[in-house]
RNA sequence: GGGCCGAUGGUCUAGCCUGGUAGGAUACCCCCCUGACACGGGGGUGGUCGAGAGUUCAAAUCUCUCUCGGCCCA
């Protein structure tokens, strides 16, 4: 009867050995036969230290998915990449070596960027690791490898040999801060305190002024039209009329556009290329002419005259204050301004005119409702965010970039004619230095050739993981067995990039969606529901509280704390208790290792009872599992196992186990069914907590992993699940009349034992040692 | 301005779809080492379920309006 298990609680240093044990079995391969499993896995982006706590959640719910399914009977391709293309560790690097990117040697500033990566990225990986993840570390891959890389410029070669690609100047979103143009997506919105400043326009004939209220009154010098409400009576007898710029002493017409709203401001605008998009889209309507007023430095150009060269706030400051001692303002408000954003260097953008590649999408973007309504969103309320971004779609997408750390866009110029060409796709191909693989001009015979600078957005890249981790254009057999993707788990703050650029991508590439499931994860944010930010000090970093606390504490704790789809809080002190848990279900095992596992013909009646309720468990837990919801098993195996199994369940059967006064067929059921319940429940929990029940399950019940073990199916047993009530409320009964007479749990008491409880009799008197 | 989500004891949360005694965790108080577990066990204090109206025999749950928060889009 002695336990064989000693140690009186989990320890997680165990889950080292477990860790080295799949790695040498390799228990989690992947062959691609029979019913496949494949999970679009989000390779993180190493932007900092520490990694985010919310997303080695993530991470420990993904794995969870991919459990979930080798447990249902699949093959599970769970691939494991890293993200390391684009702007973040561009801003690092600079950072860290004090350097400006468009000042370095190109090649020098991508070593160091490699270097910087390659440290991120261990840590992300030791983490990944750490936490058990099921997924194929000795394959990951890397964004930004060869093998990668060759994958997005063969992708995109294949959209520009179908029309899909064109360069255009026009106005677009640019980020002088980081030097490069960058799309809608990638713009955030925040209020700034701004200055609108209320300017006094002298109009030629009739002689008088009309005030025009402005938050950008250095793009005065590009400045080209006033525009006015035509059913604004202030103004009717403007309309045609040349107005004086003030400072800049240049005449402009005034016009009428219904876009001009009587009630902001005085009602009268000045349109300049470009205060905001709003601008663009009245240059294109009343075909002005543009006059480029801030250059790619971010500072103001000749235009400007005396403002030259300065930065656009400052030009601000100073136009404010020449405007003030002019006698041109009215007053100035102070407001607080919908500002655009640059996501990356949080900087307000520019919208200047520059000639970039787009990659057409406007015309996908119905055929992309249809296939979005097709997949399956966890949660469905998520689908809402893409069905909104599709409506918002209106112009095509810029996907070239004026940066280093990034795939190269691979064309080739005629030195001559300066026609563009692309090389055969199946190749890495870098314009900025290598000598060109195209021999002869097309249009011109020359065979002179300059490079392409740029690279593509980063997005570029990322859309085409499910195309890369299914070995498109490379292994087709493999490819037309994975793909479509099973599912893509993503957090929700870039459904409108990463989950729209992918559809979009993959169905101009392969006319299909990419996955047919989408998981969409909320944020971590702290324990009092405020974003997790270095300023604020309230960052959590994962891996100390991993090794503290253990990997399956952390699972557990990932679990039975998230709702899918929701944010969720984050704190040690909710970590460190989901332990107690783990520690139960090990001396619950503990307890059992005492017991040989024996067959029962005959259970009694309170084995029936927990058999029911296991039924019961195992039919919910499949429930949530099917939905990838891990929130529903999480706390249903908490409770049924704490609460019931443990404290009513196995109370009863103690004596019946130990089998003084009971018979041996009775002992046997007891003890038949104390295992029955336990195997079960660790199957059950497998996916959440790999380690310590892979751990007992091979203490207790096989020479084999867990983890190759199929989830466990209800055995039908008639419903007792009605005791379950009574039977706890007896229990409680008689600790409370033992409390009350203050007797030790030992001692004995007489107490009636209910008529409906009659079968449960002899237990309950052993268990309380009634008389 | 539009959209999505949320509001339940001090704190966090389940229940809401499918209306019928609001469940759990944590914190707090009291008691207990009982043949797996003090990383444990037992008992207890604490909630008019954001506000208002409607439907209903019955509303945390359904409908409407509003308030406050979070996120997203213009």
């Amino acid at each position: 009867m002695e336990p064989t298990i000693k140690e009186t609680a989990w320890d997680p240093e165990i889950e080292k050995q477990i860790l080295q044990q799949w790695q040498d079995n390799k228990i989690y391969d992947f062959s691609p036969e029979g019913q496949v499993f494949v999970i679009d896995t989000p390779p993180p982006y190493p932007s900092g230290r520490p990694w985010h706590i919310g997303a080695a959640s993530h991470y420990a719910q993904i794995d969870m998915i991919a459990r979930t399914a080798r447990m249902s009977g699949k093959n599970v391709l769970f691939p494991i990449g890293i993200d390391r293309n684009g702007l973040p560790v561009e801003i690092y690097t600079e950072k860290k070596y004090g350097i400006r990117m468009h000042e370095t040697d190109r090649a020098e500033f991508l070593k160091l960027c490699e270097t910087a990566l390659d440290d991120l990225e261990a840590e992300m990986i030791q983490i990944m690791k750490s936490l058990g993840l099921s997924g194929n570390f000795a394959e990951y891959y890397r964004t930004d490898s060869e093998k990668y890389r060759t994958l997005t410029q063969s992708t995109f070669i294949e959209m520009w040999k179908q029309g899909q690609v064109y360069l255009a100047n026009r106005p677009n979103n640019y980020d002088w801060v980081t030097g490069t143009t960058i799309a809608d997506a990638e713009i955030i919105y925040e209020d700034i305190p701004t200055k609108l400043v209320h300017m006094k326009f002298q109009v030629k004939d009739p002689k008088r002024t009309i005030i025009i209220a402005s938050t950008r009154p250095e793009l005065l010098c590009a400045c080209q039209t006033i525009i006015v409400n035509p059913e604004d009576e202030r103004y009717t007898d403007v309309i045609g009329k040349k107005v004086v710029i003030p400072i800049i002493n240049r005449e402009v017409e005034v016009k009428v556009h219904p876009s001009a709203e009587k009630e902001f401001g005085s009602g009268a605008v000045m349109v300049c290329s470009y205060g905001d998009q709003n601008d663009v889209a009245l240059f294109r309507d009343l075909k002005l002419e543009e006059i480029a007023a801030v250059g790619m430095n971010g500072r103001m150009k000749e235009v400007a005259g005396a403002y030259v060269g300065l930065k656009v706030k400052q030009a601000r400051e100073k136009i404010i204050e020449d405007l003030t001692n002019q006698g041109f303002v009215e007053k100035i408000d102070n407001i607080n301004h919908r500002t655009p954003i640059s996501e990356r260097s949080k900087t307000a953008i520019e919208i200047i005119s520059m000639e970039e590649y787009y990659l057409k999408q406007k015309d996908s973007v119905d055929k992309i409702k249809e296939l979005g309504s097709k997949i399956n969103f966890h949660p469905p309320m998520h689908k809402q965010i893409l069905m909104n971004w599709l409506e918002s779609i209106s112009i095509d997408w810029p996907i070239s970039r004026r940066r280093f750390y990034g795939t190269e866009i691979p064309i080739w110029y005629c030195k001559k004619c300066n026609e563009p060409h692309v090389p055969e796709p199946g190749k890495y191909y870098r314009p900025w230095k290598d000598s060109s693989p195209i021999a002869k001009c097309t249009k011109c015979d020359s065979t002179e050739f300059v490079g392409e600078q740029r690279t593509f957005d980063t997005w570029m890249d990322s859309s085409v993981s499910p195309l890369y981790i299914t070995k498109y254009k490379q292994d087709e057999a493999f490819f037309s067995k994975t793909y479509p993707t099973t599912i893509r788990p993503q957090s929700k703050d870039i459904v409108r990039t990463w989950l729209y650029y992918t559809i979009l991508r993959c169905e101009k590439l392969t006319g299909k969606t990419p996955w047919t499931d989408a998981w969409i994860m909320g944020y971590g944010v702290d324990e009092h529901g405020a974003k997790m930010s270095k300023s604020k000090g309230n960052v959590i970093d994962p891996l100390p509280v991993i090794q503290k606390f253990g990997a399956d504490t952390f699972r557990f704790w990932s679990a039975s704390e998230i709702n899918v789809g929701y944010d969720f809080r984050c704190s040690e002190q909710k970590i460190e208790t989901t332990k107690k848990f783990l520690s139960k279900l090990w001396n619950v095992s503990r307890f059992l290792s005492g017991f040989n596992i024996v067959e029962s013909t005959k259970p009694s009646a309170s084995d029936k009872w927990i058999l029911s309720e296991l039924d019961k468990l195992i039919i919910e837990c499949k429930k949530g599992y099917s939905e990838f919801n891990f929130f529903i098993p999480a706390t249903a195996l908490r409770e049924f196992t704490w609460n019931l199994f443990a404290a009513h369940y196995i109370e009863m059967v103690k004596g019946r186990a130990y089998s003084s006064d009971f018979t041996e067929e009775e002992r046997d059921g007891a003890i038949y069914t104390l295992h029955k319940v336990l195997s079960s429940v660790l199957i059950l929990l497998a996916p959440i907590t790999p380690f310590i029940t892979d751990y007992l399950w091979q203490n207790l019940y096989s020479k084999n992993t867990i983890h190759h073990e199929k989830f466990v199916e209800p055995e039908g047993h008639e419903d007792w699940t009605k005791y379950t009530k009574e039977i706890t409320e007896f229990n409680s009964e008689v600790w409370n009349k033992k409390k009350s007479a203050n007797l030790s749990l030992k001692d004995t008491i007489e107490i009636a034992i209910p008529q409906s409880l009659e079968m449960f009799a002899k237990d309950l008197k052993a268990m309380h040692n009634i008389v």
